[in-house]
DNA sequence: TATAGTATTAATAAATTGTTAAGTAAAAGT
DNA sequence: ACTTTTACTTAACAATTTATTAATACTATA
């Protein structure tokens, strides 16, 4: 992946889709569009962005069941789609992410605040491509590139599931991911595998880096707490 | 929409029907069954099945016309269809996508796969509530992505119930939640527990974030106040 | 004060997670 | 290819936490 990042914007109103065309281009990203989730899908499998702005309310099909489905096409893994939607609206954040949003943004859309988060996807991007993923926290750090982490300066090796696992609970640390989140992103979402399984991986990750720093969220999921 | 989920099964193949009839069956799900793409349709418009679970290849019509049929009744519109097929080609993805499917599972059906699959959808199904992340005011904050309140800066971790609870009724200070809405909110439309339990968690929540910040409204309900 | 609605408590049930050990599958050595 | 090692998953059951009920006491108000 190199040259221009291309994005994708879908929402059924033509005139956000213009205001957002307008800064995106503006900013040097290569933009498409579509009104609705279907075409989104439709287009996005030609197109192949980088990145998706995907409005939550459509016609035709929304924006979370878009999500599921374009994430569910291989050649679409890695793209990332950023939800966009108003306040008040019946679907959930929860919805989105469990859908496999990287992102979310509510409306009304401020140019600067896109324009950051894009950017800031944009960084995690080609930091992704490089390999040089670094979770640096005050006493433990965790390099995908070498799938390494350490603790007080001395290396923890992890075999890759657990690897994952602890990946994805030291990115947000004080985040709650539900089994689910966790399942379908460390597992990934066609793989179906035993209650018991991400327990025990927890366990081994609280043997091998430390009981205190895996909250249990009874009912929820588990966080990764400093 | 409330009760026991309702799937109709369609497959040209008995055994197939057989297969999944039984395993959705016992899973607690109410199913129904067609052979062929007309049959579908007719038995969908009386059945008004939340799910729906067809075959690609079948003879009359086939699943991917059946579906577009299905999709344009308006009744049926929020009606979910998965599909599933032998073939793991993509084009036949894109047609099933494009007809309206909103998931695909290829053959031969794993039950587990199939059943976790189902269970999602409701999950997504009866999940269109509104929940934002974060509510803030002067001295508390309920943070739904770390799933804490904290008070005066003082953290307070809530079980599940006790949180969605207090975080409804944060949700809008001041306004009065009904039993009634709290129940459907909290619990679920078909949950059914007795008449104390609300009373049970509102008295663990006085204990634990105080006594002042929760009225009774008597006959009514109850209202979080600042 | 009668009563409908609410509070409180403790006991019990239900749900969820933790742990261990053993069985498979996958990867690494030889 | 064969063996050894490591990783992953499962199953059984223990432990814990959370949710609900049941019994009883309270309280505001018609």
């Amino acid at each position: 992946m190199s040259g221009i990042i291309k994005i994708l914007v879908v929402d059924d109103d033509q005139d956000i889709i213009e205001i957002l065309r307008y800064n995106l281009t503006i900013a040097g990203y290569n933009v498409k569009t579509a009104a609705n989730g279907r075409e989104a899908i439709k287009k996005a499998k030609l197109f192949s962005p980088e990145i998706i702005l995907l409005d939550v309310m459509m016609p035709e099909m929304n924006g979370i069941e878009a999500c599921s489905k374009i994430k569910s096409i291989p050649s679409l893994k890695e793209t990332m789609v950023i939800f966009l939607s108003a306040r008040n609206e019946d679907f959930t954040q929860i919805a989105a992410f469990d859908a496999g949003g990287d992102d979310y943004i509510s409306k009304p859309v401020k140019p600067k605040i896109l324009l950051k988060k894009i950017e800031s996807i944009v960084k995690r991007i080609h930091s992704n491509n490089n390999k040089h993923l670094k979770i640096e926290l005050d006493d433990i750090t965790v390099d995908r590139a070498e799938y390494i982490v350490t603790k007080d300066k001395k290396v923890i090796t992890l075999p890759r599931k657990e690897f994952e696992l602890f990946f994805l609970l030291a990115s947000k640390p004080g985040n709650v991911y539900t089994r689910d989140q966790i399942m379908s992103k460390v597992w990934g979402s066609n793989i179906i595998v035993g209650d018991r399984t991400i327990d025990v991986h927890i366990r081994k990750l609280r043997e091998k880096i430390g009981e205190s720093y895996f909250k249990t969220v009874k009912g929820v999921g588990y966080k990764f707490i400093q």
